[in-house]
RNA sequence: UCCCGAAUAGCUCAGCUGGUUAGAGCAUCUGACUGUUAAUCAGAGGGUCGCUGGUUCAAGUCCAGCUUCGGGAGCCA
């Protein structure tokens, strides 16, 4: 057996009795041809070791090197140093894997920009930042998991292969085996997809929301959370062409039963990262301190990362109704003074502008907008009483935007039929769906999060590529 | 896709209104030192100035196109 290690996190919380302890890990640093600043991933932290002089053959010395890799067995003691409680006095250093100095491209004294990290998104694991954050991102996805599986929600796995276009999320990426250079035409001469690998036109998915809702006309309550794709040509820093997305779908929902349950679920995961990795959300808190020192004062955030989070925590989300927002932005001085772009009146879809108004300068915390106009909101959403609005309901984050978007679905055959002939959905390929409401149909709701987005609230990172290991964006698709 | 900006050493950047051999810090390598904490000190190597074309006696510098990257917008999660 070859594993007999602790790891690091562990060890730096044992007292030092001088027992023999066997480290693996990577050299972050290699001081005074003494002090070896070691790192295995499970914190951020590193483990002291300390070679003496003479200890080490001039060979093995010249092997440690940042980034090489070491299997070291030694004495854990207090630290005779001043900057670390406990350290480990080396009696053998293994190297198990050299690391060439004048090649290796993460020298990481260098500071190096998180735009160069992307550019080797194979190694940024290594470092301090792309440390913290990807352990936040895995305690978000677990607890996740962990919030629905607690409600007895069952966890069901949507298709990534999808036929259905009928979502209109968004363009579609194309899955086919046809060859591309000769694919076989019908005779108007339109490729004939009869021929294809699944007999008809194939795409990824854009979102597991119709399927979901089958499921929960079963069990009551799913959710999905895994891949997603749309093909959009989206140069910014909040969109991906591959992202992960959450969807739960409730049956015996109105839309005010899905409000509580999504402000209830991000307060929990929240809550959960807050418990379970503090040192990686104080390092990051002060990184994003440190990076906003860069900015004019008017530009900072009025709150630490740290401190926004415990805000989400201690309050609730301001809830208003589209007109409500409508008429909110109507009567702002940045209305009367004509800094909005857009056009402001009731039936726009919210911009980017208007959205960051509301929860930036007017409410200063997450807030959920309801009842948007029918005509700009997808088919499936539940009719108002008013006949004018729907049951949808998007959550706007501080930063990121809309974090969520959700409704109450139209249970209604004849009003959801209607709807579609009116919105060009193809009715004939959606029979599958309608049946849903044909047999035992049931007032039912659902929301989508995108992950992405939500590791950034968490983690303060401006740019969407760098809390997503291998970012998928438009000309992009390295490692 | 649209608007704005950028591209100079492995990294982060200087390089002014065009003018000899393109600079710094860090990293790397060599040596010294040895309880260091972004260790320190001395020395060395390292460049097709993103690509293509143009203007000019002369282009890293000016112009055009392209590529890539960054910020903002649209689309959205």
């Amino acid at each position: 057996m070859f594993n007999t290690r602790t790891k690091i996190k562990t060890l730096l919380a044992q007292e030092a009795t001088g027992q023999e302890v066997i480290v693996m890990g990577w050299v972050r640093s290699f001081r005074n041809n003494q002090f070896i600043a070691l790192n295995d991933g499970s914190t951020n932290n590193n483990l002291q070791i300390v070679t003496e002089l003479g200890l080490l053959d001039e060979n093995t010395l010249k092997r440690i090197t940042t980034g090489a890799s070491l299997k070291v067995v030694g004495e854990l003691i207090p630290s005779l140093g001043k900057g670390q409680k406990v350290e480990v006095k080396a009696k053998t250093v293994e190297v198990l894997g050299d690391c060439d100095g004048e090649k290796y491209p993460l020298q990481l004294k260098n500071r190096p920009s998180l735009e160069y990290l992307r550019e080797v998104a194979h190694l940024r694991f290594r470092t301090n930042t792309f440390g913290a954050v990807f352990r936040v991102r895995h305690s978000l996805a677990f607890a996740v998991h962990k919030f629905f599986n607690d409600k007895g929600f069952v966890y069901l796995h949507t298709p990534i292969v999808t036929s259905s276009d009928a979502e209109g999320a968004g363009e579609m990426f194309r899955v086919t085996t046809l060859p591309l250079d000769n694919p076989p035409r019908k005779e108007d001469g339109s490729i004939d997809f009869a021929e294809d690998f699944f007999g008809k036109s194939a795409n990824l998915t854009v979102s597991g929301q119709l399927e979901g809702e089958l499921g929960a006309m079963a069990f009551s309550d799913i959710y999905t959370f895994g891949p997603t794709f749309r093909a959009e040509n989206s140069n910014t820093t909040r969109h991906l062409a591959e992202f992960w997305m959450i969807e739960p779908e409730m049956a015996f929902y109105d839309i005010e039963d899905n409000m509580n349950l999504a402000e209830e679920f991000i307060r929990y995961i929240i809550r959960h990262a807050m418990e379970n990795n503090r040192e990686d959300l104080e390092f990051l808190a002060q990184r994003l301190a440190e990076e906003e020192k860069q900015l004019p004062q008017d530009k900072r955030s009025e709150m630490g990362l740290i401190e926004k989070l415990e805000f989400v925590l201690n309050n609730n989300f301001e809830r208003i109704t589209y007109t409500d927002a409508i008429n909110i932005l109507l009567d702002s001085p940045a209305y009367k003074k004509k800094k909005f772009q857009y056009e402001v009146k009731w039936g726009i879809d919210l911009q980017s502008e208007h959205e960051r108004y509301l929860v930036e300068k007017h409410f200063k915390k997450p807030v959920i907008v309801t009842g948007y106009p029918a005509a700009i909101k997808a088919f499936y959403m539940r009719m108002n009483d008013d006949g004018k609005t729907v049951a949808a309901m998007d959550i706007l984050a501080p930063g990121i935007g809309e974090i969520v978007g959700g409704s109450q679905r139209e249970e209604r055959l004849e009003k959801l039929v209607q709807r579609m002939e009116d919105m060009h959905v193809p009715v004939d390929e959606m029979q599958w769906y309608l049946d849903t409401r044909r047999y035992g149909s049931v007032p039912h709701a659902g929301f989508g999060l995108g992950f992405e987005r939500m590791v950034q609230f968490v983690t303060g990172m401006g740019n969407i590529r760098d809390v997503i290991p291998f970012a998928r964006t438009p000309k992009n698709c390295e490692f």
